[in-house]
RNA sequence: CGGGGUGUAGCGUAGCCUGGUAGCGCGCCUGCUUUGGGAGCAGGAUGUCGGGAGUUCGAAUCUCUCCACCCCGACCA
């Protein structure tokens, strides 16, 4: 591609918009253009750059026997209310209607279609399994979007629909599809880790995210060093501590706190470690009848409350956080000074593990400025109903497989695989007939990929002062050739040309800088978009047969003849960077 | 959804408090010079000051209202 043919958008500044650092440099880089909150338009440049990730992810799809086909992204209302998520989805979901007044959504994701496709399709075991994908634009009204492509309303996704007759057969496809995504993102050039995922509501156990590791991403990951353990943090279980519960030593005793509503505040106060705190949460859930339970939880002060576990303890299924007055209403004292002490029966406790083993602590005194110390199970409170795991790990928590300590890191999710057993397909009646002639419901996986997501990630993780640093395979051209005094020089010029001719017939992605911009301009434009091999063509190294090579990610350039160049540039885009 | 903030030329912004009809940098156009790290000089174009209503002789500026966008929160007693 010839620069002056191409459209190169950059900018100095950033619009004010952008918060993260691939946000910014995708904007400056002039890869998109926002329309909307939520809603790019990839520029040629960035185009070519999405492109290329789809072009992998296709192979590898291909390779692991997925078959692409394309569905709608428009899709009526009664599929979705076959399986009930017409009404479940929520107001994620963008709905539309047409001229004749019915109901349609913009897809955002297509369980339904796919299993639509399959009921109809398919009838015998003889054809299973099967394994159905596409590469596609979704829309899921985000309820805050953000970071540009990375948390975006409308975004591509690769998404990948499997159909089994066996349990087996569908975990076989699962652990395909693990090693295909593996690939991807080895191939991609990232740094990634596969972790262990919540199910949600979908159930069922198999399920693994894919995450590229950045600082900035928005999931927590736990990790052993020791082992190969790694897990979302929303899912990593705390095992309960090993040791057992000290006996009571101190006496219960009111202790004033005016001011101090948070187990941080009470804890200065009082001069002890947080760990000697206990932190009351109060939720409301509904029975299976449709009665309202008061709960209190229990976390010790240091520990953050994960709503996922929470959600799993029977009972509190469907919990929320009370509000202000359901607390004064259930404990008579308002948010801030509750506690577990001697609370009416209808008040229902749960203790974290590690609440269980505590003695001698500091909790609320359900009285306005006051907490209690020296606060014990079976003396002063009974003993907890219900002892769950309902905290998050933190760093230094034993990991849950008894190798090594827990580690932290932080991950965007660009990858996610499920196996979805016959949730869906129990729901629209997908069936097959066995060998024995009987009627059966397929067994169903799922597996996604975020696309556009790839691209915001992959710069969260290559980027420097100067600009993106694109890993080869995603860079929208492998290597830029930049002469100086295009317009002026004839001899740099035929050189240049010669060269850019020699690198197209060797089957390299070039771009020829010909828009004779000066240099700074040049090579300010070419770091930004973070274009991996730059080669320098001037009068000055062209008189001693000299160009110059340097690396997107080198300190300094080096002088190559120019009859060697060519070689040295195969070289270095085999060394894969 | 709750809280905060911002809307002025393609981008970044000043002006707003204290009303008098809009300025700067980058970018863009023309010419000359320049050509190894975002050039210099000279000239030039581009603004319904987010929309609407109101106050006023007069509104970017004050008031009301609507809209758009951004940030924080929705892990907490």
């Amino acid at each position: 591609m010839r620069a002056s043919q191409f459209f190169i958008a950059t900018q100095k500044e950033a619009p004010q918009e952008a918060e993260l650092a691939s946000h910014r440099l995708m904007l400056r880089a002039g890869l998109i253009k926002r329309l909307g909150s939520g809603l790019y338009t990839w520029m040629p440049l960035g185009l070519r750059v999405l492109r290329k990730v789809e072009a992998i992810v296709r192979e590898e799809m291909n390779r692991a026997g997925a078959l692409e086909l394309l569905m709608p992204a428009v899709q009526p209302k009664e599929l979705w209310e076959e399986t009930g998520r017409w009404a479940v989805f929520g107001p994620q979901m963008l709905k539309i209607r047409d001229r004749h007044e019915r109901d349609f959504c913009f897809g955002p994701t297509h369980e339904e279609v796919i299993t639509d496709i399959a009921r109809r399709e398919i009838r015998s075991y003889k054809q299973l399994p099967l394994n159905f994908y596409q590469v596609q634009t979704k829309f899921r009204d985000e309820i805050r979007p953000r970071f540009g492509v990375m948390r975006a309303r409308e975004f591509m996704m690769k998404d990948a629909y499997s159909f089994h007759t066996s349990l087996d057969s569908l975990e076989q496809t699962y652990q395909t599809m693990y090693q295909a995504y593996s690939n991807v993102f080895n191939r991609l050039g990232l740094k990634f880790r596969a972790v262990r995922a919540d199910t949600g509501a979908i159930g069922g156990d198999g399920s693994h995210e894919f995450h590229v590791l950045a600082d900035s991403g928005e999931d927590a990951l736990a990790y052993s060093e020791d082992s190969d353990f790694a897990a979302n943090v929303e899912l990593a279980e705390a095992l309960a501590p090993s040791q057992v519960r000290a006996a009571a030593a101190e006496t219960l005793r009111e202790v004033d706190t005016p001011k101090q509503t948070s187990c941080e505040d009470v804890a200065a106060l009082l001069g002890i470690t947080l760990q000697q705190t206990v932190k009351s949460i109060a939720l409301l859930a509904t029975d299976a009848e449709g009665a309202t339970q008061f709960y209190l939880l229990l976390l010790r002060g240091d520990h953050t409350l994960n709503e996922i576990k929470a959600g799993k303890v029977a009972g509190l299924e469907n919990f929320r956080f009370a509000s202000e007055q359901e607390i004064r209403d259930h404990l008579n004292c308002p948010p801030g000074f509750i506690g577990p002490v001697a609370v009416s029966g209808k008040v229902k406790i749960v203790a974290d593990r590690a609440v269980a083993v505590m003695s001698d602590f500091v909790c609320g005194a359900n009285k306005p400025k006051f907490h209690l110390a020296g606060v014990n199970f079976g003396r002063d409170l009974p003993e907890p109903e219900v002892v769950a795991d309902i905290r998050n790990v933190v760093a230094g928590d034993p990991s849950p497989d008894g190798h090594g300590a827990i580690s932290l890191c932080r991950g965007i999710e660009v990858g996610h695989i499920f196996q979805l057993r016959t949730k869906y397909a129990a729901a629209m009646d997908a069936t097959y007939l066995d060998e024995n002639g009987q009627k059966q419901v397929m067994e169903m996986g799922c597996y996604g990929i975020g696309v556009s997501r790839i691209v915001g990630a992959a710069i969260e993780q290559g980027n420097d002062e100067r600009g993106i640093i694109f890993p080869k395979a995603m860079a929208p051209f492998e290597v830029v050739i930049a002469p100086i005094g295009f317009d002026k020089s004839e001899v740099v010029q035929a050189a240049a040309q010669s060269l850019y001719a020699a690198l197209q017939a060797a089957g390299v992605d070039v771009l020829l800088d010909d828009r004779g911009e000066r240099p700074g301009v040049m090579f300010a434009d070419m770091e930004l978009i973070g274009i991996p091999h730059r080669i320098v063509i001037g009068d000055r190294g062209l008189k001693d047969g000299q160009v110059e090579y340097q690396a997107r990610t080198d300190a300094a350039a080096q002088n190559v003849a120019l009859a060697d160049i060519g070689s040295v540039i195969q070289q270095a885009l085999l060394s894969g960077r």
